[in-house]
This record gives structure tokens, sequence and C-alpha cells, in this order.
RNA sequence: UGGGGUGUAGCCAAGUGGUAAGGCAACGGGUUUUGAUCCCGUCAUGCGCAGGUUCGAAUCCUGCCACCCCAGCCA
């Protein structure tokens, strides 16, 4: 590993942490999701840098659910999270927790704050009390509850708990200061009354502990060392501290907080992508075309292109927004040196070698990866029927296209070189078929095998080629404007997902299932697990292979 | 018009007083049995703006400007 100065500024804080020896030089970080909605790309650049940071530390990290607003959680969405940091590549090992782990400590918390004269419960309704709060520019005002005394609120607090009051009719909250510049320091709640029933508690509790309240104490009774947020929580660091001074637990954590990852016209939000689901738009959260951990996985995105992007990506202050590009980019190199090439056809055009006996097969070796010797070899079965795509031959061929037409040679992949001598056509004046001859002395790997001819293409025998539905997803479900669009219905790419009944050769017949392939000439495909325990080859297209020749084509077109 | 943050290329991002790294994108060229990959080259007299300090400033000082976040009994 290389050594030097870390990588980015929390490293760097964490880094200088440990040479003046705080937490006796020991670094813990969490993750800490609601389980409401599916992790997305965002989530990973705090997933990687919570793991990450401490990892490199020799440190631990806990996956902590935060989960103390029952209601709008669900055990499956947990489940889920647990799932995608794993896939990820990051583990916790006896570290996943809850913030419902701490009920009992955070009410005991509570009640110290109460006796201090720290909290409150304010009888105030929810109107009043934003009435109460001020605004922006003009100080708040006491609640008339405010000096209640402790035993009262003791009182009050207690039977809040035992369920005497309904919902909001009272509320806990800290005693800090009304005319603070700093919203959340005008005596934010602590506790709320909420009678439902809790995923994992179920019906002891019917209050429940703000965020501010359960997080910093969460952090603090699991010796967090660097509580890792975003921005927008930097106004709440002053709560936080007030919260540790007030309470004086016997560890200290401190709150560092970093930018979100904003991935232009990415959908993120967990409100539209539900709605996604929910009108059946998608097949759910893990569809291949939304941007989630799980929708990506399934894409095919190997994890570690990921974490690629993520370290790419940078940790700062600064409001950011990635361009995809930087994502794909990712994908296609991780892609480029550990996926196994493979051909397919999938838009079939029959080619017939009249010079090629019609019993003869021939088993080609092909490389499996063009760079990669030690990936070897494989047999590909090559005889006088054969398809190729449809796309790869042209009758009027402006001067830039480089493969097959009329008179032209071509050089099939692996195989041999080509010349197109007629073309066939049904009554409807279709071509179905092309009469080529092919010449003995090319074939791939022999002595003759070296002549040169502009184009490649690829092919699959007629009588070995496997046949396979095919699903192109070809984008991400992407915003006409970054985070503008207000339902899914502004959006503007639709992800299209096309299926195609493709020619596959014979080797993929038994190819694993979540195995990546790139498909020569046509883009990275992978197999798909559940479909594969139908016994039904399909492959996803993950369309992230710039299609350079497809681009300089349509220029060529263009321009004549 | 309160408070908290952030401004280095189209997008990210290093840089911590000594003369602007790197990646993505873009553009030009070379190799190639995938128009992929790979390789080479170009791309900020300039660091939000204006002053000041200094032999020397993206870095220090002063004053402006722009953008983001905060008024949930959400996280």
């Amino acid at each position: 590993m290389t050594t030097g100065k870390p990588a980015d500024f929390i490293r760097q804080i964490i880094a200088s942490d440990i040479e003046a020896g705080k937490h006796g030089g020991e670094v813990v970080t969490r993750f800490p999701p609601e389980p409401n909605g599916f992790l997305h790309i965002g989530h990973a650049k705090s997933i990687c840098l919570n793991f990450g940071a401490a990892a490199e530390n020799g440190g631990r990290t806990f996956l902590r659910f935060d989960d103390t607003n029952p209601g709008r959680e669900r055990q499956e969405y947990a489940q889920a999270i647990v799932e995608d940091v794993h896939w990820l590549g990051f583990d916790w090992q006896d570290r996943l927790t809850h913030a419902s782990d701490y009920f009992d400590r955070l009410y005991d918390a509570a009640e110290t704050l109460i006796r201090q004269g720290d909290a409150y419960v304010d009888s105030l309704s929810a109107e009043e009390i934003r009435a109460f709060r001020g605004t922006l520019t003009e100080a708040g005002r006491d609640s008339p509850y405010r000096e209640r005394g402790a035993d009262e609120n003791l009182e009050l607090f207690r039977r809040m708990r035992n369920g005497e009051f309904a919902d909001g009719e009272h509320v806990l909250r800290a005693k800090i200061d009304m005319a603070s510049p700093n919203i959340n320091l005008r005596d934010p709640t602590l506790y709320r009354i909420r009678h439902l029933a809790h995923q994992r508690t179920g019906d002891k509790w019917c209050i429940y502990p703000m965020y501010d309240f359960a997080h910093t104490l969460s952090d603090a009774f699991e010796g967090i060392t660097h509580s890792l947020c975003t921005l927008e929580f930097e106004d709440h660091r002053p709560l936080y501290d007030w919260l540790l001074d007030k309470l004086d637990p016997p560890h200290r954590p401190q709150q560092i907080e970093f930018s979100r990852l904003n991935l232009a016209y990415a959908l993120t939000s967990k409100r539209k992508l539900n709605q996604l689901v929910e009108e059946g738009v998608v097949s759910g959260w893990d569809d291949p075309r939304v941007a989630t951990l799980a929708g990506m996985r399934r894409r095919g995105y190997p994890p570690a292109a990921l974490r690629d992007f993520v370290r790419r990506v940078g940790v700062t202050k600064k409001e950011n927004l990635i361009e995809m590009a930087l994502l794909e980019n990712c994908i296609r190199e991780q892609l480029d040196s550990e996926a196994e090439r493979r051909m397919a056809v999938m838009k079939p055009l029959k080619v017939v070698l009249t010079n090629f006996d019609d019993d003869r097969v021939e088993e080609l070796d092909a490389m499996n990866h063009p760079n990669r010797p030690d990936l070897g070899t494989r047999k590909v079965p090559f005889c006088r029927e054969l398809y190729i795509e449809r796309d790869d031959f042209m009758e009027d061929a402006p001067r830039k296209f480089f493969r097959l037409k009329p008179g032209g040679e071509v050089r099939l992949r692996a195989a041999y070189i080509i010349r197109c001598d007629e073309v066939v056509r049904d009554e409807a004046g279709e071509i179905v078929e092309l009469r080529c001859s092919h010449d003995p002395e090319t074939r791939s790997g022999s002595g003759g095998g070296n002549r040169k001819v502009k184009g490649t293409i690829h092919w699959v025998s007629a009588r070995h080629a496997v046949a396979a539905e095919v699903r192109l997803y070809d984008r991400l479900f992407t915003e006409s404007e970054p985070g503008t669009a207000d339902d899914v219905h502004a959006i503007l790419n639709p992800a299209s997902l096309e299926v195609v009944s493709a020619r596959l050769e014979p080797s993929l017949a038994a190819a694993p299932a979540g195995v990546r392939y790139q498909f020569e000439r046509l883009g990275y495909f992978w197999t798909d697990p559940v479909a594969h325990r139908e016994a039904k080859p399909v492959f996803n297209r993950i369309v992230t292979l710039r299609d350079a020749w497809a681009r300089i084509e349509k220029q060529a077109l263009a321009g004549g």
C-alpha cells in the first residue's frame, strides 16, 4: 500500500486523532440508515467512507438501523439494506444494531435530563410550538410550560410513557435557548408520543425518541469515535455536543460532516422510487433500471466498480453533481478487465459459406479475453451456415462502413475472412440470406491468419447456436433535470427495456448464473440469476460500453 | 434582512506562503482479429470578485459577491 497523506479531509482528521492518541487510538464508525427504503448510489459513498476509514485504521464499523419512527420503517427494508451493504463488500460482523436496542437507556437518559432541569414536558400543540419557535430572523418565545418543576416533568414524562396521553398531547423538549440564532437549539423535541407498534419492540413503547437524541446517544453507547454524516446536519452539531455535555457519557463521539454524493440526472428520491414501484412502472426497488444498489446489482454492475467510483469522487464539504460518465467509466473499466468475451447475435442474418462443406464442423479456439491469455480459450463450432448481426451488413454502405457489404470482405472474429458474393431476398424484397465464400488460408491463429481486413464482426453457427431471450436495459431511469422533476411522470428517459430473441454461442448454454460477459462488439452482458434458475438462458444487456463505432457510423451516414 | 456551510477547468479533486497533481469528459494521433481495450499528446499566465501584506499569495488580512442548508412531534 502507498504511504503518504490520507486521501481526504476526514481521513486526515482521523489520522491526526490517532497520532494524538485520541480515543486511545481507536477508530469506530457507523453506517446508520433508517430502514424506510432501499439504499441507492448516494449511500454507497457513506458506506465506503465509514467502513473504509475504519478498516484502514484497524477499526470497526457498526451497521445501525435508525429505527426511531415506527410507521414509516419496515423490516423488509432492513433486510434489503443488510444484503446491499454485504454485496458492496463490507462486513460489520457482530455489530448489527438498532437505535431501538437502546430505548431503555435512552429513556433513562431523558429522565436524567429532566432531573437536571435540562428538559421539560411541553403541553403546547404542534402548531403552537411552531408559532413559538419564531422565524429565521426573529427569536422564539418561551413556552408557558418551560418552567415546570423537575418533579412535575418527571411525573408527566412517566405518564407519557405509560400511555396516559394521546398522540401530540405532550412532548419532551430540551431546555436550551429559545432565542438562539440556531433554530435547532430552540428547545428541540426529544420525545414524542406515538401510539404505534414498533417493528422490533412491538407495543412496549408509545413514546419514541427523536433523531438527535437517539443518534447522539447511540453513537456514545457504541463507542463511535467519528460520527460521519452529511452536510445538512452541520447545524445539529451544537445540539449533538450539548447532549454530550449534559449527559457526559463515558465515551464522547465527534460528529464530522461531508457532502453527499449527487449523481446527475439519477433518480434517487425515495418518494419517487416508491411511486415507480407502486404504479408498477418497475418491477420493484431492485429493478435494473433504477439507481438503487439492488438495481445495480441486478444490472450486473460489479461492486468493485462502485467502490472505485466512490473513491474517485472523493470526500469534501462541497456540494457536487457527479456526471454519469464517471460512473460508467468505472463500470466499463472493471468489466473490461474481468469479463470474458463471448459471441451472440441479437438480430440474426443468415450467412451461407458456399465453399464450405455442409457436413463439416470446425472447432475453433477463441480467446476468452483479448488482453488476458491467463483466462484461456474456448471451442467455438464453425460450419457452413452462420448468423451474423443484421446491422453488420449494409448494402449501400458509406465509405467508412468497415463491416460487410456486397463484394466486400470482413473478418469473422476468431475464424476466417469471408467475402459477400450474393444477396438473397424473399418475395417482399427483404434480405434473408447472404451467400459468401471464406478464405481457408485466413483461419485465425494459422500462418495465413494474419491477413488484414478493415472490419471484424461476430457470428454464431446456425446449427449450434442457442436461442435465448435477451433483455436489453438501455439506461438508468434519469430525470430531465437533476432533482427537479416533481413526480415520476416528469421523467424524460424511459429507461427502455427491449426483449430480443438472440442466438448465443453454445458455450453460453451452461453459463453460470451471475457471471458477467462482454459480448463482442455489443456491450456488456451478464447472466440473470433469477431467470437462470428456470433453466432458461436469459441475459441482461448492460449498456455502459461506449458504442464508438455506432457514433462514428452515424456521422458517416449523416455526412456521406 | 438570523445562523451554519461552500467557492480551484465542462464534472469531480489535490494543493496548508515558493511559482496550479490526478481522474472523468472533450479534442488530436498510434497499436489492434471487438470501430472496444491499450498507448501517446493537447486541455487553468489561472484558483468567485476587489483591494492589502510579502522578495513571492489558490494559500495570510480586509471588504464584497454567488450558491447550498436550517423555522418536523422526519432522518
